[in-house]
RNA sequence: GCUGGCGUAGCUCAGUUGGCCAGAGCAGCUGCCUUGUAAGCAGCAGGUCGCGGGUUCGAGUCCCGCCGCCAGCUCCA
């Protein structure tokens, strides 16, 4: 047969020939690397007899292709050794994820930690063992019979789904050892010794099928790389992570905290964490106004009656906390969002057209419940602020006035530091109210919008709420990680329900199209995300303290005063310590509380009127002049515009 | 909400099978040192061992309930 490989060359085998010897006949080093093959776009075990003429792709372990198929076999590998270890144990599904992998099991008692370790010691034997991974294809009723004792099996058998176990009436299944077979779409490593490195993770609760109604089972999580290096790689690229952790974090610079008196999901802000958190909110606020908008103000609660006009209490009550009887026997609730209040100033005069766009902003403190186990730090809270905007206009303004929101939150965006950039846009869900002519014009201009900001972005079919469309702008963080943060949404429910109007030129009535953005989306989720971006050591602009002034002796206390005077009349933060420590002590605790800029000041600096001048991650520079650490300063510290 | 793990001074942690087990380091306070670029020395103080019940002659150690935290599931119109 011939075999076309990727540059394009064009090989003779005989029939029979395996993705193996493909990979053998071009080398060695590559025959080893190899996990398996892609024939004509689909993955074949590296020892399968190709079909016949066609492209071929050798796929190696250290590609996401390859890992994926190590860590699919790893999930095996460890169900053989629970169905092994636990005897009256029976396996559900163990697919490969993001960096692992993972299998699910019934069992009568949870898995123990001492378990998961049993569980991994027996995975090494396993590959020691190296056992073959055998591909078989059987008929449904076979598979039936052999999977007869294992009830999800039987179950995935029976609502065959082609994604799971291939098309037809054959499904595949791969045989470990006479004991060890299962149903499995394929293809795996040639053998269970190409396992080099592996580590189970944790155990958690995970339902079948992801449906809460339905049984819970035991997951268990591991990691399976090409290597030991790539496996211990990975650990510490985890390690990393876990000191930018925003909850770690936010203690250890003070900047925020979640008393355990408030309750959960509620914190507290410290000093350092609210001065930037001003910072953000003045930049919010310096942004909004740039762009047009106005600012507005609205409480806390609200007469329930207005939840239901909104309909807040129809489809959104389960995220609200309960009502409160005031005077006259008038509920109320605190609010989880502010758009009715928002609907409630547009409604409180006739609109005109020429005042149209009417786009009002708030920083606007909002209250979810959130169930127990969803909680996490500031970036899923019960009480967070929003940086909301509602933006009413006509309809042949919706084009323009959605660029413009996208514009504001991407500069927003870049302004923190971001500037890696994807976007969702999300449209017409099969219930959903409103237009549908309405609707398209909206999806239309949301495109338009996305292409002419040149954003990358998806189309998430039928993913846009009931409400209307939207666009959600998600970041890329200093280490990769995603976060979803900004959104543009049109609403066309509210509008209906508050019958909200304007009066056009022709003397019509017309009905306003509605737009909600929040460009940081919550303000604590926000600063989380900042925090871990960062990790911790804010840009100038944004830090606590952005000026740490260290004295070397007692007597040098005056000077420091004094040059932290100057920097503050220059619009500085300033904080100098005169403490009776050493040098190097207070030098480390500025490092470590991670200061943009330290000074110290010394005998020669009172004399010459000079500072020791060190931005972070710079070398220090003795004997600066004090003007030109000044104007470093200022420099250092400008607010992004 | 569900499953599992965890909860000892402000922080990080030690505390064997329930009985001199309430400890250490850092932080804090006081004193000495007067310091030139990442931890000077000494002393002092600090915890009803998350909270509430229970078992026991005796519980940080065992049991139950609650609260909170962590991971995952579900949820996040």
């Amino acid at each position: 047969m011939q075999i076309t490989l990727p540059d394009g060359s064009v090989r003779e085998y005989p029939d029979g020939a395996s993705g193996l010897d493909v990979a053998a006949s071009i080398g060695s080093r590559l025959a080893k690397a190899a996990v398996a093959v892609r024939h004509d776009g689909e993955m074949w075990d590296l020892t399968r007899p190709l079909p016949g003429d066609g492209t071929v792709e050798i796929i190696t372990d250290a590609t996401e292709d390859g890992r994926h198929i190590i860590r699919h076999s790893a999930a095996h590998i460890m169900a053989q050794a629970v169905l092994d270890l636990f005897p009256g144990a029976t396996f559900a599904i163990g697919p490969p994820i993001q960096d692992g992998f993972y299998y699910d099991f019934a069992v009568d008692e949870p898995f123990t930690p001492e378990d998961v370790e049993r569980i991994g010691d027996r995975m090494s034997e396993i590959v020691a063992e190296d056992q073959p991974f055998i591909r078989e294809e059987m008929s449904k009723a076979d598979a039936l019979e052999i999977f007869a004792r294992h009830r999800f099996k039987v179950e995935i058998i029976e609502n065959v789904d082609e994604s799971e176990v291939g098309a037809g009436d054959v499904v595949s299944a791969y045989r470990n050892t006479d004991a060890f077979t299962d149903l499995c779409r394929g293809p795996h490593i040639p053998s269970s010794g190409r396992l080099k490195a592996f580590a189970l993770q944790r155990v958690a609760g995970a339902y079948w099928r992801g449906d809460e109604h339905k049984e819970q089972l035991q997951r268990i999580y591991g990691t399976a790389w090409e290597s030991k290096k790539a496996l211990d790689e990975h650990l510490h690229r985890l390690e990393e992570a876990e000191k930018r952790d925003h909850r770690k974090l936010g203690p250890e610079l003070d900047l925020f905290s979640f008393p355990r008196d408030l309750g959960s999901g509620l914190a507290v802000w410290h000093p350092k964490g609210g001065m930037v958190r001003k910072q953000i909110e003045d930049h919010s606020r310096r942004l909004h106004e740039r762009f047009g908008f106005e600012f507005v103000v609205s409480p806390h609660l609200a007469k329930s009656h207005l939840w239901e006009t909104s309909g807040h209490l129809g489809y959104y009550a389960e995220n609200m906390y309960p009502g409160m009887e005031m005077d006259g026997g008038d509920e109320y609730r605190v609010k989880p969002m502010n758009c009715p209040f928002h609907v409630l100033i547009y409604k409180g005069s006739a609109r005109s057209y020429r005042e149209l766009p009417l786009r009002l902003s708030e920083l606007g403190g909002v209250y979810r419940y959130e169930r127990s186990g969803v909680i996490h730090g500031l970036l899923r809270a019960r009480g967070f602020t929003q940086d909301d905007s509602h933006t009413f206009c006509t309809p042949e303004q919706l084009g323009s006035e959605l660029l413009m929101h996208l514009e504001f939150v991407l500069q927003w965006l870049r302004d923190f530091g971001f500037d890696d950039f994807e976007a969702d846009l999300s449209t017409r869900p099969e219930k959903y109210v409103g237009e549908v002519p309405r609707w398209e014009q909206a999806e239309r201009e949301l495109a338009e919008a996305l292409e002419a900001a040149q954003i990358p972005y998806q189309v998430a079919e039928g993913e846009g709420a009931f409400y209307g469309p939207k666009i959600d702008i998600h970041v890329k963080d200093a280490i990769g990680r995603r976060w979803q943060v900004s959104t543009i949404q049109v609403d066309f429910n509210l509008p209906e329900r508050f019958d909200l109007e304007y009066t056009a030129a022709s003397n019509d009535k017309g009905r306003p199209f509605m737009i909600h953005s929040a460009k940081a989306g919550s303000i604590e989720r926000f600063f989380g995300v900042l925090v871990e971006h960062y990790a911790g050591a804010f840009p100038m602009w944004l830090a606590p303290v952005q000026v740490g002034i260290v004295t070397v002796a007692d007597r040098h206390e005056e000077y420091a005063d004094r040059v932290a005077e100057r920097l503050r009349n220059a619009g500085l933060r300033v904080e100098v310590d005169a403490g009776s420590g050493k040098l190097g002590e207070k030098l480390r605790r500025m490092i470590t509380q991670k200061y943009p800029s330290i000074l110290v000041v010394g005998d020669n600096d009172v004399e010459g009127g000079t500072v020791g001048f060190r931005l972070r991650g710079e070398d220090e520079r003795r004997g600066t002049p004090l003007a030109e650490a000044e104007q470093l300063l200022v420099e250092a510290a400008e607010v992004p515009s």
